[in-house]
DNA sequence: ACGTAAAGTAAACATTCGTTTACTTAGTGA
DNA sequence: TCACTAAGTAAACGAATGTTTACTTTACGT
């Protein structure tokens, strides 16, 4: 028997597999990758592939997974030090923009590959999903808004905003902070507004 | 020789086989559909497909092109009669939500399967998908809003927070109408607002 | 030094898919 | 009637794909 907290050999591949799984299904899609090509670009072949993850379905749910612990983790930290729920929430949108809009592969598996395709890991997927979807659920319902508003409908078309970014992003010229002031300050003030208000 | 405007057999199966592509492409993606079930729908062999088109990517062509004509069509009668570019927006939204959400195969697939996934048809799809845009972008314009706003911006993001609908619709409960009231009020007047204006 | 087990390879397996080919059927015009 | 052509079938082709199998290599614990 070995010791269960530290494999003997730390030649730990799964994270290489994982990460070069992440670029492929990022930039082409789950659909248009093979477990070859995931091999390849690690350098191995496709049934070493097996050693590590069960079957492709798992190597994608372990690169939606870590996507959604980074963009977490980020998001969070964003925020922790902000008080105002406006600028806690431009800040949150800024967070996830940087995220899916840079060149980071896993962000961006979360917003080009829809858990509603990958037949098996489904549920496990949505699930991932809808955790990181409450935190803006938080941002939202904490702000000082007026009327009976549908707070879960708004959460919702602005989470849709910012996930259709990757698909225009680059053709507009404007940045992530650009894009979340502009998207934050409209769904603040709106457009038809004196604009003369704080910030 | 036959004179070349009346097919002399009418059965123009090409619209049949369209039409299930159509429902195909909306409800499991371009590349989980294959050609065989797309014929098996219309009672037919995959070879049968080919007489009437090329390949695959041509079928999925023609329902996009449809999808573009047929949603434009209805968005151009929605606007019609109205005069208030703010109306105007709401009622192109409504149109299109109500196109995009309803069990309407052909739009659904403007929205499921993105131009930039299939590879050789690719560029054709893209200006389909631009020409239509293209709207927004007039209506958008068209509205009296005051500072220097990027308006290509705001059209992007409107027509973000729209096109992600079908991924949501269902757990919300609200109709398309009044997705597209809250969409246009809140573009127009923002969250944090006293409400009290016209409407 | 030796046994063990993980890591990896090479090759094949079993499907599946888009597409093609050879052939059949049926309606049309002259 | 007869040639012509569009429409369709049945079957195969060729390539690609996820996965498995049998075998080899390598590093570590004892």
């Amino acid at each position: 028997m070995r010791a269960p907290n530290r494999p003997s050999r730390a030649n730990n591949r799964s994270l290489e597999l994982r990460d070069a799984a992440a670029h492929l299904f990022a930039h082409r899609g789950y659909d248009q990758t093979t477990v070859r090509e995931i091999a390849a670009a690690c350098g191995m072949t496709a049934g070493a592939v097996y050693v590590h993850f069960g079957s492709k379905h798992a190597l994608l749910s372990a690169v939606y997974g870590e996507a959604v612990t980074r963009v977490t983790k980020r998001l969070a930290v964003s925020i922790a030090a902000l008080d105002c729920p406006w600028q806690r929430l431009e800040s949150a949108v800024r967070a996830h923009l940087e995220a899916v809009l840079q060149p980071n592969d896993y962000a961006r598996v979360m917003t080009r590959v829809l858990p509603e395709d990958v037949g098996e890991t489904r549920t496990e997927l949505i699930a991932l999903r809808d955790r990181y979807e409450a935190l803006f659920r938080t941002l939202i319902t904490e702000l000082p808004l007026v009327p009976q508003i549908d707070c879960g409908l708004v959460r919702l078309l602005l989470l849709g905003a910012i996930n259709w970014t990757p698909f225009w992003y680059g053709h507009g010229g404007a940045t992530p902070s650009e894009i979340a002031h502009l998207t934050v300050t409209l769904l603040r003030n709106g457009l038809a507004q004196p604009s003369a208000r704080g910030l």
